[in-house]
DNA sequence: TGAAATGTTGGGGCG
DNA sequence: ACGCCCCAACATTTC
């Protein structure tokens, strides 16, 4: 007797448990399952190699849970779905749900087009707590200011789900007729790849473990501890959720299990500005190019390839934004508080757009998410929801001396100043030659001078910003 | 989920 | 003892 044949089509949500889709699609039926490098996304944003790398090593362990079962194609996922579905007399397709604009526009049309084939099609949602066009203002229009968005939105609106347990038992559909090519599962790891890899904890196990850890310690302190770099009490749990290692559900049940705290709530809080940043993705797909608020259409922004540069390679001669920037480029992740002080430095201070930076930590983030970054991009340039006043220019050396007092974090990454006084680590280009010289720093040699000046840029920028303020009252 | 400028207060040195 | 000035330390306002 032949069984039923089920596609589970995976997206961002490479785990088994908590798998809405998956387990949807285990049941009474040998399952095939499927992940496709769509190529007819490229034009939009195209993985970057840090993601990449991750996503490969993440497909890897999957395979390996699927007792390598897992079927990779690169190319239309369209076309892949259907083929393998038609020769195959699959009676169902499923996977869950995507929010990126062009995958919600193209889940719709591939789903129509399997349900003409009298295929049964359905989607879940994988990835979210709350759906987007769920949580509405009572005149139906959505929220644009995260704290009523979360707390009259989320939390008054029904509970999310409680999250599922691996399916107990998984069937493997036999003897599949396979007409495109699959793509050999092996990943051979360049240099830069194995170093950056060196501390990423990839995979459904590893993001259980990593949550487990997070919620045995860092998070007793998470509401103070989060914003400084080298205290360690933050989740890192951002690029396993990105790739839905874990789902937001299963950490929200474990948090919810804990005794509330103001760190507990801290926690829950930053969760729900993911969601935020997917909701205003959802209902505005155009952010991820086009400034949230219009006035900032008309903002000159400087064009400026040696800035930018110099910025990416962190070499701006600020050590608060320099560390945060090679964290970036060394481990394929940077610190939350990082984000915002190197986020802000080039926008304010550099007045470069936020979409050049929004594009660098696309190509360099494990966690690139298309919806975070664009919603943090914006926030910090000013342009978006709920964003930073214009006015709200971080000073990196501030900053650094009140979340970094020790100068540890940037001595972990900036090696050429570790001789230096904490009492100019933070500008050294203001230490006196006797303490650089005792520093072994050679300023503009061993280490830039600050490529512009934090003071008068602010005021440069404050100007700027204040003609669209002006503009837009007219 | 800032920072700088400006304002206010209060203690201590000093004539 | 008193007023005056200076200036931290803190609070408020402004950008």
């Amino acid at each position: 007797m032949h069984s039923k044949f089920t596609i589970h089509w995976f997206r961002s949500d490479l785990r088994l448990a908590d798998n809405p889709s998956f387990s949807y699609a285990c049941k009474n039926a040998d399952i095939i399952p499927v992940y496709i490098f769509d190529e007819t996304n490229k034009a939009h944003f195209p993985l970057g190699e840090a993601s990449l790398t991750w996503l490969w090593n993440s497909l890897i362990l999957l395979n390996n849970s699927l007792s390598d079962k897992l079927l990779i194609f690169k190319g239309n996922p369209m076309e892949i779905l259907l083929t393998l579905a038609m020769e195959n007399n699959v009676t169902g397709v499923f996977w869950n749900r995507c929010y990126t604009p062009w995958q919600v526009s193209q889940d719709t049309t591939i789903k129509q087009k399997i349900r003409s084939k009298k295929i049964e099609c359905k989607t879940f949602n994988g990835s979210l707590l709350w759906e987007p066009w769920e949580v509405l203002k009572a005149d139906g229009t959505p929220y644009k200011v995260f704290t009523p968005y979360y707390r009259r939105g989320c939390l008054g609106t029904k509970l999310p789900r409680t999250p599922l347990t691996t399916p107990k038992k998984i069937s493997f559909a036999e003897n599949i007729i396979l007409k495109q090519p699959q793509l050999p599962k092996t990943f051979n790891q360049l240099k830069w790849q194995s170093k950056i890899l060196r501390h990423a904890l990839i995979g459904e196990k590893n993001a259980e473990k990593k949550l487990k850890t997070f919620l045995d310690s860092g998070i007793f302190s998470y509401k103070k501890g989060r914003d400084f770099p080298s205290s360690g009490d933050v989740s890192k749990l951002a690029p396993n959720l990105h790739f839905g290692e874990i789902s937001p559900n299963q950490i929200c049940s474990k948090v919810k299990n804990m005794p509330s705290s103001e760190n507990t709530d801290n926690f829950m809080s930053e969760l729900a500005w993911r969601e935020f940043s997917y909701y205003l993705l959802y209902h505005f797909p155009k952010i991820t190019k086009q400034n949230l608020r219009s006035q900032f259409d008309r903002f000159p922004w400087i064009c400026n390839p040696k800035d930018l540069n110099a910025w990416k390679l962190g070499k701006t001669g600020i050590p608060m934004v320099d560390a945060g920037m090679r964290e970036l480029w060394e481990t394929g992740s940077m610190h939350n508080r990082l984000r915002m002080i190197v986020g802000s430095f080039l926008v304010k201070n550099l007045l470069i757009d936020w979409r050049s930076g929004a594009r660098w930590f696309w190509d360099c983030l494990f966690d690139a998410d298309l919806a975070s970054n664009t919603a943090g991009w914006q926030w910090i340039a000013g342009s978006g929801a709920d964003a930073a006043p214009y006015y709200r220019i971080f000073n990196p050396v501030l900053q650094g001396k009140r979340f970094d007092p020790e100068g540890k974090y940037i001595k972990k990454y900036i090696p050429e100043l570790r001789k230096l006084d904490l009492k100019y680590l933070f500008a050294p280009w203001e230490a006196p030659p006797s303490i650089l010289n005792k520093a072994g720093v050679i300023m503009g040699k061993t280490y830039p001078y600050p490529i512009v000046n934090l003071s008068t840029s602010r005021k440069t920028a404050l100007e700027a910003f204040k003609v669209l303020k002006n503009n837009a009252s007219n």
